[in-house]
DNA sequence: CGCGCTTTTAC
DNA sequence: TAAAAGCGC
């Protein structure tokens, strides 16, 4: 696999040195070139956040030093269009080759399709990798072929693979530079003026890079490891492992963590060390996790805007911005979920329990559309993910198969005592309760007056009353569960009746629309994007509020147009389809149960309206070839190497029909036994061949 | 040792 | 809530 030209190597979330097959494979055909491009419009609504931004500028920065001791540079582009700049970078290096590791996020998986596509039809030879994750999402499968929809199966499935995931790969010793004169790096802006001073903060607690991500694995595993399962459920614990930025933007290898922690667990079992070797297995499960809502988001990549079991579509949510805003503040009247966010506002952080704490209230108690929590979660937190939140806040909402009943509420008073029995958090986060004793820390409210005159306390003034009573949120949460159950079976038996053509739009999900954002009004002009101080000139004065989290895209939500029709989500479809990311596509991605075949889980979608432009969900992985083309190698006896070497998750597109089942056998689109054995697991390489049947598909 | 009880914890 | 795990008898 040697080609004449240079290499391309493109950088993403995989911003690391060691480990790196993209770059390792790039080094051994000879000159590199390695780049990153900066494009965030492509994101559409989930471009990062303050946070994240502060995160890769330094990720980069130190990408880049270790890139230059070892020979090249990083030559880095400002786009709107990753795959455009791709191609002129070809014409400028006369690349032949271009090497990048696997992303799974619904955005990635099209963009990364379409780059695949344009670069091989400028005759570049494209190869791709796993970096991501200890297996791809296509080799974790049942018995019978067919993708896990619980994660403890597919967890116990991954750790009994009969292979282990790849050897993490060292780093380069050395790497040949191509020729960069002509391709001059782009200055990347990833911070304004107004963000620099709460960057700052960020720098004292963090430190971004791939070395330091190294650091921190090497310490967790020698240090709060062996205490994790007895500190990972209190809130104010310092004992969690803080990778996951890091891992987030693949400063760290997953599988390298993997094989550390799992060297631990070996040598804590022979010490018969039990409470060690449950760390480990509690700590290996949110490694677990992590794979699992990449292994979801290939499989339903609509699950960060569509509920995987369709009854939650017809949750008649409350939209109340009042309520929005005072979750974000942390002046829900509730200690615990008010100390969480405040802490998320200032240090882009939560301690995992936390974050179920707060997103299960919003849903549960709040009852705000699910989406704007998720979006919240992805502009504030430092470790904004995709995949990982859209797995989070559909477990909360209860549509996953797997998930947490909806209708539970959790109590903050009682969780409260449970993750902070000392108060401790809370009185780090809320002073104006700190002097109030620990048996009312957690319901303030039904503390003797004596007492909170005492602590300084006044209630519904310096502290707010509970905006929502439990009881109250109790009652509404059930009368809205039977009007979503009542729509469900009234949408189901119209679909039975076969008179769903009729329904047309309202058998379509259309998701609360976000808050009309000012932001979001300016993708329109995606070069406005690109420049955050002017961009927050344009925000209305009075939404400007001093005291409302300094992030950009959601500081600004102004009340949508009508409240009334997009309380209801079947109303809504209009106003919120412009809200969707930009790829526009429509395919269902509700998973329902099947309650025709008992206990098997068997999971099915529905149908979506004759007029939605349909996309097709291709699991085809690899190469290129249609989802009908049975041409496709099914060796299954090829070598780990070769497994990895090749594939590709493709998230494509067409014109074709829709296919009515996700997990289903027969129409060869769905993410089952259909794709096991056209799984081209002998192809390192895509050419220009293959591309010639990279063609829509039709069926 | 097995039986019902409480306690824990769910992605 | 509900299934599993711990626990006292």
């Amino acid at each position: 696999m040697s080609g004449g030209g240079c290499s391309i190597v493109w950088f993403r979330r995989d911003l690391r040195v060691e480990d790196n097959p993209a770059l390792s494979a790039g080094v051994r055909t000879g000159q590199v070139v390695a780049v990153f491009v900066w494009a965030p419009e492509e994101e559409g609504p989930y471009h990062p956040g303050r946070v994240s931004r502060w995160w890769l500028k330094h990720s980069l920065a130190h990408l880049e030093s270790s890139l230059k001791s070892l020979g090249t540079s990083l030559v880095t582009k400002r786009s709107t269009d990753s795959v455009s700049s791709l191609l002129e970078l070809v014409k400028s290096t006369g690349a032949t080759q271009l090497f990048f590791n696997h992303l799974y996020d619904p955005l990635s998986l099209i963009r990364d399709h379409r780059a695949k596509q344009a670069l091989i039809a400028q005759g570049v030879t494209v190869q791709s990798f796993n970096a991501d994750l200890l297996y791809e999402p296509w080799e974790v499968n049942d018995e019978q072929g067919h993708p896990f929809t619980t994660f403890a199966a597919f967890w116990e499935r991954c750790l009994s693979m009969p292979y282990d995931p790849e050897a993490p790969l060292l780093p380069p010793k050395k790497i040949i530079s191509g020729d960069l004169t002509r391709c001059p790096s782009d200055t990347l802006v990833f911070e304004d003026e107004s963000e620099k001073g709460s960057n700052a903060l960020l720098a004292r607690a963090w430190s971004p890079g791939w070395s330091n991500a190294d650091k921190a694995l090497t310490a967790f595993i020698n240090g709060p490891l062996i205490e994790y399962s007895k500190n990972c459920r209190k809130a104010d614990s310092a004992t969690t492992s803080f990778l996951s930025p890091h891992l987030h933007f693949g400063e760290v290898s997953v599988r390298k963590a993997f094989h550390l922690v799992r060297l631990k667990q070996v040598s804590w079992a022979n010490e018969g060390n039990s409470a060690g070797e449950e760390s480990v297995n509690l700590f290996l499960k949110s490694i677990g996790l992590r794979e699992y809502s990449r292994y979801l988001s290939f499989n339903h990549p609509y699950s960060h805007e569509r509920p995987l079991l369709g009854h939650l579509k017809f949750f008649p949510w409350v939209v109340d911005e009042s309520y929005f805003k005072a979750w974000r503040q942390g002046r829900t009247g509730y200690p615990l979920v008010d100390a969480g966010m405040r802490e998320l506002w200032a240090t882009g952080w939560l301690h995992d329990r936390i974050r179920v704490v707060v997103a299960s209230f919003f849903v549960k108690v709040l009852q705000l559309p699910w989406r704007w929590g998720m979006k919240y979660f992805w502009d504030t937190l430092l470790d904004a993910d995709l995949e990982s939140d859209a797995l989070g806040w559909q477990y909360i909402s209860g549509t996953l198969p797997d998930g947490r009943e909806l209708d539970r509420i959790d109590n903050p008073e009682f969780e409260g005592y449970k993750f902070d029995p000392n108060g401790e958090y809370v009185r780090r986060w809320l002073p104006e309760l700190a002097r109030l004793p620990t048996e009312w820390i957690h319901h303030p409210w039904n503390a003797p007056e004596y007492l909170l005159q005492a602590a300084g306390i006044e209630l519904g003034s310096n502290y707010p009353l509970p905006i929502v009573g439990l009881d109250a949120a109790k009652s509404r949460l059930q009368e809205a569960l039977s009007i979503m159950w009542q729509q469900e079976a009234a949408s189901r038996a119209a679909t039975e009746n076969g008179t769903e053509e009729g329904l047309g739009d309202s058998s379509e999900y259309a998701p609360v629309a976000f808050p009309q954002d000012v932001q979001m009004d300016e993708d329109i002009e995606p070069s406005v994007r690109a420049e955050p101080p002017r961009n927050r000139n344009h925000l209305p004065g009075p939404n400007r509020q001093f005291e409302d989290q300094m992030v950009p895209s959601i500081t600004s939500f102004v009340r949508a147009e009508d409240d009334e029709t997009s309380s209801d989500v079947r109303n809504s479809a209009g106003e919120s389809r412009g809200e969707v990311p930009a790829t526009n596509m429509n395919v269902n991605m509700n998973m329902d149960l099947d309650t025709g075949s008992p206990g098997t889980g068997v999971l099915q979608t529905t149908r979506t309206g004759p007029n939605i432009p349909p996309a097709h969900y291709n699991f085809t992985t690899g190469v290129y070839n249609g989802a009908e083309d049975s041409t496709a190698e099914s060796s299954s006896t090829t070598s780990r190497r070769e497994r990895d070497g090749g594939v590709v998750p493709v998230w494509s597109p067409t014109t074709s029909a829709f296919s009515d089942q996700i997990v289903g056998d027969e129409n060869g689109v769905g993410a089952s036994s259909s794709y096991l054995p056209r799984h081209p697991q002998s192809h390192q390489l895509v050419n220009c061949q293959q591309l010639s049947q990279t063609g829509p598909v039709s069926r």
